[in-house]
Formats: structure tokens, C-alpha cells, sequence
DNA sequence: ATTGGCACTCAGATCCATTGAGTGCTAACA
DNA sequence: TGTTAGCACTCAATGGATCTGAGTGCCAAT
């Protein structure tokens, strides 16, 4: 276990680093707090620390900078995060009380976040895992194609455009539409392609063909629904910090973008007693995204947490107020999401 | 007006500096390429090209850079672009063919574009200058929730939930989705607001309330349709060469992601010889964006041209080929659009 | 018009000495 | 036992000073 002192002067390296890009030394250390020590005490709590692997020094013989573990103990001892300016709310509220779209809602927040932590934002779509048909759509756009449109009570929609080279009948459609939503509204997504199939070979006489060209792409639809998706806001913010990132920024932007990745990393993250969950350099396994840390924390809709909400920047960032406003944006859109039921 | 050689050496001079991203001098381009004549009078023939400030000496005694004046020559002479590998159309074809849903074809053909040049993709949406309603659909979510849809001719589907805080009767939408139909589908979009207000107005009896809620939020699909949109990609390959940026590329980004700005400057570009436009440089009025250049071509939807799809990358980018990817992209682009008509 | 020759320039590499922030250790101290 | 002052030591960074070489501009000869 780590002693008192040593902890502080831990928290305190943290805090003087994160605002100096500076590795810091023990006699700048105890000028800048008072820890009521010389500075050969401190440099005695640092060898504890150095010991830990909690901090590390560049250059045998210059300031030490936190390691990804050292940084960790930093976020864990964090009591409280800091809370976010008056300001601050005033333009989340503001942002966020405007539209009840899920689209909309969604690029808001994450370019709102992005703003509030000059961080790159991302927002994962909501998972379809309990989510249920509320609703299904056939429109006719001319002679020879519909529009088939998939709406879950997650308040996803999903809409597919379809050729019938032969044309087709309104009235066919009509009864169709009502067909499948009878058997399929409030269904879960999982089950929608068993009953998906039976349906079309239930259909009888004139609708049949009908029945069977679209139960396909209907269940194409809840595949594309299930499939997760992020959206991405402020890619620019990283660049700024690019002396953050040992060689190039290039890589960490490349990783980034491939939504495969990150969806696999913040799927993958468990929150904490924050309700946020967090992680710091190599704790993730992305080898590009060794020098970054992920914050995120679940959003509900509805009722039930259903995907993440966060940012992406370097090791080197504030942590403290970046929870805070990570956290708060995900409260604020679970309410805006929750709210209108 | 130029003599012969020395535009030879003009030619020669960007092609080995996007080469090499050296300044080229007199001997190594009398190495590199066959002129027939010393480096002395290759030197002569550079110090015409630098009187008229197509190249320019970025130190006193050094190699030649081209400069945007340089560039514009070399791509305004360039008489045939580089044609797309066998490869590479077949990745064209595959790509392009697969969906007939317009956000879906977008989105993959920018991806597409990006990995074909190693740029920064771009496209724009259809405009809807002269897009008119094909469809207006308005569909029941829950009791207190409607979903309001427009679909335009060039097969943008924009949509809207909205809540009817009192509830609302089933008829009564259809009623209101046959009055709205039958008064404006096939209208131009600018016809739209106008007939809309009367419609609010002329609506009698039960429906009137509902109409005077939904077609506000109509007008507001419409704003919202005309706002002209740009889909990303690729921009991790800006990054990848960030030394032909002078100090960080991260202005250079910020330009990118602000959307208004980019359409600013693609709408104002008309094609020229090869149905491509480029801005080279400062040719542009953007001043983050001074070292970058932009090729664009439109693409046509249905026949009539709409928007444009393009890259943006370093001034330092093969134009050749770059021109030639873009020039094919928008013809498939068009092919596919167009083709189920 | 072209060329060989030559003096000149200047960015970049290399080397070296200096500086100073910071360390680790030890011996004295409370 | 924990704290402190003192001191020798390390090493990245800084700033000349020097060297090198690719490349130029110009001139006289062809």
C-alpha cells in the first residue's frame, strides 16, 4: 500500500503535468504546493512511486511523468469530478431540449460534447439487443418502387429503397403492411426473422410474390439495424494536441475512424462508481491507440441503458473534467431521450 | 507566352517534386530525364519559368518548387489524365452497384474515393434547387407521436418525429396525408411553403388543429432538405502527410470539418475541359486551406447535374491521377443514380 | 542558342562546450 | 525513524563554430 504523502505528491505530479506538458521535478513541486516537506523529502515519496511504476522518468535525470498506471491510481482516488460551469449547462440544455429525432439528437450531443471537452466526441448508436418492432412501413415511391422503413421503439429507423420490376398493386401493399405489423409489432428483433419467414409462406394468393420480395430485405433491415454504428465528432481536437503523440498523429486518426475498433473497445467497458468508465493508455488493446484514453459512459433510452456516450483524446488530458462532462452529457440525453416516452 | 523546353521543365519539375518532395535542381533533372541539353541551359530555361513565377527557390541555393501558378500550368496543359488501373474499376463497379438507397450510394462512394486517391473524399448531397415532392407520408409511432416524412424526387428522404401533445386520431392523419398529398406532390420545393400556409388555413373541421401542427414542421423538413449537406472520408489521410503542411495540419482539418466552409467553396466551382473543376492553393479564398488543392466534379441525378463528389488534399498530390479517379467516380456516381430511373 | 567553368551562397549536418534542472546518496539532525 | 542539507553527478537542451555540398548566377568561349 502507498502512504499518504506519496499519494499526494502522485496526484499533485498528475495535475502539474496534465497542465504543463512538463515531466515535473521535486523542487518545483513543492513550490507550486505546500506540502510543508523539503524538496529531498519528496524526492524520497517519488522513489516510492517510481518503485510502483506509478510514475517514470524521460532522462535519467530530469522531472517524472505519470505512467498510464500512475494515472489510473490518479482517476481511481478521484473523489469528485469537476463540475461543469453554469455555462456549460445553459448550452447543454440548450442543445439537447430542441428535437425529439434520434438522428438529430445523436450528431447534437456528440458535437456538443466535443465543444465542451475539445476532445473528440463519439456516440454509439443504440444496440438493438432487447430492442422491439414498434412499427412497419411500406410507402409507394412510383410505379416500381417502395420504401420499406423499420421503426424500433429504441426510436431507430431504418429504411430501405426496393425495386419490383413487375410493379405491384396498392391494395397489395396495404394489406401486406397491415399483415406485418399484426404479427410482428412489439416483437422482439430477435425473433422477427422466424416469424419474418412463416409469414411468407403463409401469404396467400395475389400478395404472395409481394410477401416474398420484401420479407427478405425486411430482415436485411433488422441485420443493418443490429449492426452498431458510432458517430464521430471534433477529429480535429486531436491534431491540436499532436506533440501528445510520439511519432504521428496519423495512425491514432486511421484507428479512430475504423469504426470496428472502437465499437469493440467501448463495448467492451464496464462503468464504474461514477457511472463512467474509463481507459487509460494501454489498457485497451488497440496498439494505435496506446498514447489515448477512452471515457465513456452508458446513455439509457427508455429505460434501459442501451449504448455509450464519450471521448477519445490523449493519455494527457484532464480526466477530471472530462468525466464530469461526459457524465453529464449522458444524463442529459438519457433524459432527453427518456423523457417524452 | 512560354516557349517549348521550358515548359518540358515545368512538367518535368512538379512531377519529380510530387515525386520526391525535394526541391529539384538543373542536374538532377538533366539525370532524370532525356532533355539533350547541359544543366547550364536547363538553369537558363528554370530562370524563365521562375520570372514568370511558376517556380520559385525556397532558399537562395537551392532546388525548385513549383508554385500554385506552377501547378495550375502543369494541370491546365496536362492533355490526358492518368486512366484507372483494371483494379480499380472493377472496385468502382463493385462497389457502386450494389444499393439503390441514395444515403447508402453516398456513403460508399466517398469511402471509395478515399481509398482510391489517399485523400480526403467529398460529396456533396443532391441540391434541391429544382427537386420537387415525390411523396409525403406520415406515420402513427405511439399515441402521442407521429413520424413526418418528405421524400424528394432526387430520393432524399428526410424525416421528422413529432409529438401531438393531445393525441390525435387515426383518420384524421390519413385525411391530412391525402390533403397534403394530393395539394403537393409533384411541386418544386420553393412552391412548397407557399401552398402549405394555405392548405393550414383551408383545412376545416377536426383536422385543422392537426395541420396546423404538422405543416410548420413540413416547411421545416423542407429548410432542413435544401441545407446543403457533405459527407467525409478518408481524412486520416490527410494526416498521413502532414510534412506537406507548413506548421500543424490541425487547421487545416478544422476547415475541413466546418461544412459551410466547404460548400462555399465546391459550389462555386465550374468544370472545366475534362467535366472536372480544381482549386489550387491559394486559388481558393479559404486561408487555412492555402496549401491545399480541390478537385471536384458533378455528378448527375436523374439527369439533370446536382451536386458535386471530389477530394481535397496537399497542393504537393498527384494531379493526374487524382483527376482521373474523381472523373470516374462521378460518371459511375451518375450511372448508378440515374439508372433505375 | 548552348555550354563549360568558376565563384558564391546558404541550409543542414557535425562537433563541442556550456548550462541547469533534476537526481541519488550520505551524513547529520529532531 | 523520518526529515533535511549538502554535494557530486547525469544528461537533454542550447548555442556557437565549422564544414560540406547541392545548387545557383554569370561570363566567356563555342
Amino acid at each position: 500500500m502507498i502512504p499518504d504523502r506519496p499519494l499526494e505528491v502522485l496526484k499533485a505530479i498528475v495535475r502539474d503535468y496534465i497542465a504543463s506538458k512538463e515531466p515535473v521535478g521535486s523542487k518545483s513541486l513543492v513550490e507550486r504546493h505546500s506540502f510543508g516537506v523539503s524538496a529531498a523529502t519528496i524526492r524520497n515519496d517519488m522513489a516510492i512511486l517510481e518503485e510502483e511504476e506509478l510514475i517514470v522518468a524521460p532522462h535519467t535525470s530530469s522531472g517524472r511523468v505519470p505512467t498510464d498506471k500512475g494515472y489510473r491510481m490518479f482517476v481511481d482516488q478521484l473523489s469528485e469530478v469537476k463540475p461543469l460551469s453554469a455555462a456549460e449547462k445553459v448550452a447543454i440544455e440548450g442543445f439537447l431540449s430542441k428535437s425529439s429525432d434520434l438522428d438529430e439528437t445523436l450528431g447534437q450531443t456528440v458535437r456538443l460534447l466535443s465543444q465542451l471537452t475539445n476532445q473528440v466526441a463519439l456516440v454509439q448508436y443504440p444496440s438493438l439487443g432487447r430492442a422491439s418492432v414498434r412499427h412497419i412501413e411500406i410507402i409507394s415511391i412510383d410505379e416500381k418502387r417502395l420504401l420499406l422503413m423499420l421503426i424500433t421503439d429504441s426510436g431507430r429507423i431504418q429504411q430501405h429503397v426496393l425495386e419490383i420490376p413487375g410493379g405491384y398493386e396498392a391494395g397489395d401493399v396495404e394489406k401486406l403492411r397491415n399483415l406485418l405489423n399484426e404479427s410482428l409489432t412489439g416483437k422482439g428483433l430477435a425473433e422477427v426473422s422466424a416469424i419474418a419467414k412463416t409469414i411468407a409462406q403463409k401469404a396467400t394468393g395475389k400478395i404472395k410474390p409481394l410477401a416474398e420480395r420484401v420479407t427478405p430485405e425486411l430482415l436485411a433491415l433488422v441485420d443493418a439495424n443490429s449492426q452498431e454504428k458510432i458517430l464521430l465528432a471534433g477529429t480535429s481536437n486531436l491534431a491540436r494536441r499532436e506533440d501528445d503523440f510520439p511519432g504521428s498523429i496519423s495512425p491514432v486518426l486511421e484507428a479512430i475512424e475504423e469504426q470496428v475498433v472502437l465499437l469493440k473497445l467501448i463495448s467492451e467497458m464496464q462503468a464504474d462508481q461514477h457511472g463512467v468508465s474509463l481507459l487509460i493508455g494501454r489498457e485497451n488493446s488497440v496498439d494505435a491507440l496506446s498514447s489515448t484514453s477512452v471515457v465513456v459512459s452508458g446513455y439509457e433510452n427508455q429505460g434501459s441503458e442501451i449504448a455509450k456516450v464519450g471521448v477519445i483524446g490523449p493519455t494527457r488530458m484532464d480526466y477530471s473534467s472530462n468525466i464530469g462532462a461526459v457524465r453529464a452529457v449522458a444524463r442529459y440525453l438519457t433524459k432527453s431521450l427518456g423523457g417524452p416516452q
